[in-house]
DNA sequence: CGCTGTGAACGCGTTCACAGCA
DNA sequence: TGCTGTGAACGCGTTCACAGCG
């Protein structure tokens, strides 16, 4: 019950943020009920997987009705930790960086942009978004006069984990990578093991260069592809009811495919 | 041996990806051999993870030795099919569009941008990197005269399914999809069982909402991170002081409460 | 009854120990 | 001797069947 202080899948919160993107989605189109057969349609998981992602976080439905939109969307932004604001900084504002910092829908979560920082002295002084761009050198300092809760990394590859380096030391937790490298979760020289800092750090990566080659890999070899489809629940004699609004799907079934 | 018609972890081909890179900046620096366990310490995974994911796809070691790095490297990229050259078109030239079609790297392994696409008529027309951006209408007609292999999804989400549909209509067999949005793997409307063509396509997703998302999570939640730290192959010789192992295990994790 | 919530079974991916070969 | 390659064990995440409650 309620989040057990351990062993949640990873997958498992990937899979949350996509059912809240769904969540959004259908509160859009004022629909207010869903089931966990209708998350697991539009998820492309199964009804299962659901009920049992959710069940690691509490619980949200109501048997017999299913799920209250507003209500699941609040619950999954509370437990993605969205119902508060991060404050960000972006390390590197080369094209990629300024692409972060412009792209839409992060303002919506409550990521506020805070400090742009870079090292190149051509970008160095420059205005983007109303942020003035920072020396990489004064995040330390800007960071204790400003709390910062997370650190975007958009420099090249070859100065990733130096960057890192410094959003680290610089008291932030959270580093999102979009290098195409793997950040090594410690002070890299030798093994200086002084309580060590990176203990308290979260990388997650958003890797453009592997997509494209893990896209090449499955186009090559479609036949290795994850079967995508998941069984349906099986019940015998089911309608399917609610969808009260109009111009929905009101498809059904199984699609089935196979080879 | 070679690549049999099994299953293949999916994490194994990403894992892959991270085994070639960390080969590319071996040879940068003219290391000529590495070791499971070498590459297992870059890539942050144990030695024998390395030594099964290479053993999916064939033997490329020599026992006792390790293995080549320009060999491995040569028989990875041949494996994930980056030993040709893949076509690619972009559709959508917004910002995001126009960050993917510069950024470095993605030419270095192959992949060439033959193609840019949007429905902006303030942007059909432009010169992009040497490309001229054309109407999304025409992808139909240049894919007949243009081998594409691959189609990169950078518009809004809401128009995500239907510029997928165009680019699997136009007999385009590999999706990367940059939208916040799960792409349906079907003709969406009804169930138009016409031979589906989405049967032959692979989707990957490179999303950065999802990975902010996922990083506050785990920024707030740090007792729920995959433990990083591995086991190491035991080496004979080697004393390895056991690691204090921080407790590890409490602050809030709870996000129960308040309602 | 309908759909959620959940302990238990299952299967796959990771881990392991060791066989095999330079 | 050293490190790869691999069948087998293990454990975790997914799948399942059904209990629980509207």
């Amino acid at each position: 019950m309620s989040v057990s202080s351990q062993d949640i899948p990873t997958a498992a919160v990937s899979r949350l943020v996509t059912y809240l993107r769904i969540l959004e989605s259908l509160e859009l189109q004022d629909v207010s009920r869903t089931s966990s057969n209708d998350l697991a349609e539009r998820a492309q998981v199964t009804a299962f997987q659901v009920r049992k992602d959710l069940a690691y976080f509490g619980r949200f439905g109501t048997r017999g009705m299913g799920y209250t939109v507003p209500l699941l969307k609040r619950e999954l932004m509370r437990v993605l930790g969205l119902n508060r604001t991060w404050n960000v900084v972006i390390m590197g504002v080369g094209r990629l960086g300024q692409a972060i910092a412009n792209y839409p829908g992060a303002s919506d979560y409550q990521f506020a942009y805070v400090g742009l920082f870079d090292v190149n002295p051509d970008v160095v002084g420059q205005d983007i978004r109303g942020l003035r761009v920072r020396h990489a050198d004064d995040l330390g300092s800007f960071a204790r006069a400003t709390p910062v809760d997370l650190g975007f990394l958009a420099v090249p590859p070859e100065h990733a984990q130096a960057a890192a380096q410094t959003l680290v030391s610089a008291g932030i937790r959270g580093v999102l990578n979009f290098a195409p490298t793997i950040i090594q979760p410690r002070t890299v020289p030798g093994s200086s093991d002084v309580a060590d800092e990176w203990k308290q750090v979260s990388v997650e990566n958003v890797d453009f260069l592997a997509g494209m080659k893990r896209l090449a890999f499955y186009t090559l070899n479609p036949s290795l592809r994850p079967s995508e489809l998941k069984p349906s629940e099986p019940k015998p004699g089911e309608l399917r009811p609610s969808d009260p609004q109009a111009g929905n799907s009101p498809d059904l079934a199984n699609t089935d495919v196979e080879e």
